[in-house]
DNA sequence: TCAAATATTTAGACTAATCTAAAAATATTT
DNA sequence: AAATATTTTTAGATTAGTCTAAATATTTGA
């Protein structure tokens, strides 16, 4: 059994390497867990120790297989947790993530099974992220930034890729949310901005940072 | 913000208290909390720094106003948990104690808020234990152990005073649950075991220790 | 009542997780 | 290829929570 902060690192160290394939620096482990680069150092010692890592001093580490399935698990118990609190228990998208950090922690595998079970098996979360299954498998469908569509494009929405308060919050004051259809009325040069048609309805000029943000079906 | 540690030992205390009303004294405490009377008499000073409790060397403890507080939150969000688990997941309530355990520790209100709303507002868990509302008001009703009873005497399972899996597993094997009907049919003097009827069914005779832990609606 | 039994506290040590400051290794520039 | 900057590790300290063994206080009961 890891502890919660053994946990916490392999899941810094898992949403490291999703980016930046290769291996993980320690100041990218330090800056997600807030902690001090000495305190990583330490840690991964540590998981090293249990086999959880690949660590070579000064060469950064990376996830062995049962280091990648605990990761991946910790990401199934979050996705689905936030799932139950937004569709279950009415919460905002805006406040689930949180929540979700200390759930994704509650051991139990028939806890989590049922749980998807009870929901349906559900195959994203409420910000549009895949929910791996049990085997750590992802669902991958086709999507792609707003921002890389022309004039005319219409489509709907289905995930965010930051996943800020602020950022959400605004998407809600603009009532958009997953499933709403945006189509690109204008496109700025100059400054990568958007005139977008949401449902239908408003029209709003969103920036750049914010069309790289909205994830379309495509 | 209290440790999981401190927020286990102040419902330590509370379960103490509830049977033995007055102080409570360390070697209880380290019983419930499986840790050395040392380690509670460490947490013991602890606790008090913080006006969780009183604490006069050598002569027990009691809860203070918030640390008691904090303790009937704790057992609320871990009653309506084991709610939530037989109820919503299908759980047995054999299994759901454990479970609850850990997401009692869960904090954020609104969490327990809303679930008390999804699950209705439920006065009694799968245990028939009071749930307490968000004041710390438990709800009372007329119940004794089926061992007060006598012969002829029909009731109704409200609850179980014991809550050992093998309590549990064993009443599963007796088809007898909460709301069941008991029948007192013969009672032994000499050892206070009893024959029961179950549910106009199976009769069955049980241990004084058994009917002793049986709650009947009076 | 006072000696023995029991309960509780203190002393001192250990682990996990953290920090700051300093040292060492690696990477980048001139 | 040095000099400089950056990154990482080590050293040493701190806190929460735990332990065992020893000391002290309280209770029991002869
Ligand atoms: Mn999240
Ligand atoms: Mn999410
Ligand atoms: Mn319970
Ligand atoms: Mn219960």
């Amino acid at each position: 059994m890891l502890t919660r902060t053994e946990e916490n690192y392999l899941k810094a160290i898992y949403k490291v390497s999703e980016k930046e394939n290769g291996r993980v620096n320690t100041n990218a482990i330090a800056a997600i867990t807030e902690t001090s680069a000495a305190s990583v150092t330490d840690m991964l010692k540590r998981l090293a120790d249990k086999d959880l890592i690949l660590y070579k001093k000064y060469k950064g580490v990376s996830l062995t297989k049962s280091g990648s399935k605990i990761a991946t698990d910790l990401i199934r118990k979050h996705r689905l947790w936030e799932y139950f609190l937004v569709e279950k228990l009415e919460f905002s998208w805006v406040d689930v993530h949180e929540i979700a950090e200390e759930l994704e922690h509650v051991p139990f595998d028939s806890l989590i099974d049922r749980l998807d079970e009870y929901l349906g098996h559900p195959k994203f979360d409420p910000h549009g992220d895949p929910i791996p299954n049990a085997e750590g498998k992802f669902t991958i469908r086709a999507q792609r930034s707003l921002d890389g569509f022309d004039i005319g494009k219409k489509g709907i929405l289905l995930g965010v890729k930051e996943h800020h308060k602020d950022f959400l919050i605004y998407l809600n004051k603009l009532q958009i949310s997953l499933g709403t259809e945006l189509e690109i009325l204008e496109k700025n040069n100059y400054d990568g901005s958007m005139m977008i048609k949401i449902d239908n309805n408003a029209s709003h000029l969103i920036s750049e940072k914010v069309s790289k943000n909205l994830l379309i079906k495509s």
